[in-house]
DNA sequence: TCTGGGGTCCTAGGACCC
DNA sequence: TCTGGGGTCCTAGGACCC
């Protein structure tokens, strides 16, 4: 039987600002786009436990986070100091499991099967974890432990912040069964919606279906997703992934009607997105625009190339060819630009 | 109410090859 | 003159996650 740890920072990047600057501990801090007085555009991304107390949360429009909290601590993202506490933070993690797979920045699975005799073994093994990292890193994390990654997962968001629990497999089905749907990765609002639509609340209401009704709503991903249901989640703790794609995108602070302009920022993309292939010693296939119109209607188009390449003009010329369609007419909120079908160097 | 920016994975139709 | 089935690649869009 597997015994897997999920490992997740509290409230990340906000913690690691108050680590920074103690006169902000115990503050409602958001971290995220600039509120300019409530007429910012962009979203929050994450937001202290004083700040939710408010109602404020992750993903959230940071014009509503402002009328929910104006008094609230609004910061811009700092992500070199987040990459840098979430190294250190990593390496502790990974010098305790067997298998190591990092999912994000804040949070890591730990496959620790071998190294702990039973649940009650890996219930003390998370405890050290939690204190060390408090110790060395000065940041608290909420951890769960159970028979898989799914249920782990769940577990570690069960009791937030700077909590543990521990699922014993004969536990999963009971502790799974009066938690909201919105829980079970992939069911995100979309999926919600459709399901509620049906009744369906709680993971149990979904366990209680038959396999082929989910089958014949959602596909092949219906069948997973009562799998899910039930507990069951055979995928394995995975080192060591290679990157896919590298882009950038950018929301123009208002709707542009300047092609010029627009060309002129898909350049700097171009660039951007150039030097980091370049830093990764990548070479790219192809190439992917993005362009969102004012109303959020959102367009791709992409092109792959006969070769594989890194030359900056390429992706430059490439890119333009691409866009030149959609420069006419309408105003443009976000352009954006990905390469992927990498191959190493 | 107004929706960032970094990604991953999946689906589906059409082209093309054997 | 009519036309199967499997596989892979390309393109566009969509859902989701942190």
């Amino acid at each position: 039987m597997r015994i897997i740890l999920h490992v997740d920072l509290d409230a990340f990047f906000p913690s690691v600002e108050a680590r920074e600057h103690p006169e902000l501990k115990g503050k409602a801090i958001v971290v995220g786009a600039d509120p300019k007085e409530g007429r910012g555009r962009g979203v929050v991304s994450s937001a202290s436990y004083e700040a939710r107390r408010h109602g404020v949360h992750s993903a959230m429009p940071i014009t509503r986070a402002w009328k929910l909290c104006p008094d609230c601590v609004y910061l811009r993202p700092h992500f070199d100091l987040y990459i840098r506490a979430s190294n250190g933070i990593m390496r502790i993690l990974k010098s305790h499991a067997e298998r190591f797979e990092q999912a994000g920045i804040d949070e890591a699975y730990l496959d620790v099967s071998k190294t702990v005799k039973d649940f009650d073994g890996a219930q003390v093994l998370a405890k050290d974890i939690m204190e060390e990292v408090l110790d060395k890193e000065k940041l608290t994390c909420s951890v769960g432990v159970a028979p898989n990654k799914l249920v782990a997962k769940i577990a570690s968001d069960y009791r937030k912040p700077c909590g543990l629990t521990v699922v014993r497999e004969e536990d999963v089905r009971g502790f799974l069964s009066p938690l909201d749907l919105r829980k079970l990765l992939g069911v995100g609002p979309r999926t919600e919606a459709r399901l509620k639509e049906l009744k369906l609340e709680t993971v149990g209401d979904l366990a209680a279906l038959s396999p082929e009704v989910l089958r014949r709503l959602l596909g092949v991903w219906g069948t997973r997703l009562h799998e899910y249901s039930q507990g069951l989640d055979s995928s394995e703790v995975v080192e060591g992934y290679e990157t896919k794609s590298i882009g950038r995108e950018v929301t123009f602070e208002q709707d542009a009607d300047d092609g010029e302009m627009v060309l002129g920022v898909l350049e700097e993309l171009a660039e951007v997105v150039h030097k980091e292939l370049i830093d990764n010693a990548f070479r790219f296939k192809t190439i992917t625009v993005k362009v969102r119109y004012q109303h959020f209607e959102t367009h791709t188009r992409s092109k792959s190339l006969l070769f594989s390449t890194d030359d900056l003009d390429i992706l430059r010329n490439s890119a333009k060819r691409l866009i030149a369609p959609h420069l006419r007419g309408r105003r443009i909120r976000l352009i954006g630009l990905r390469v992927s079908t990498l191959l190493r160097r």
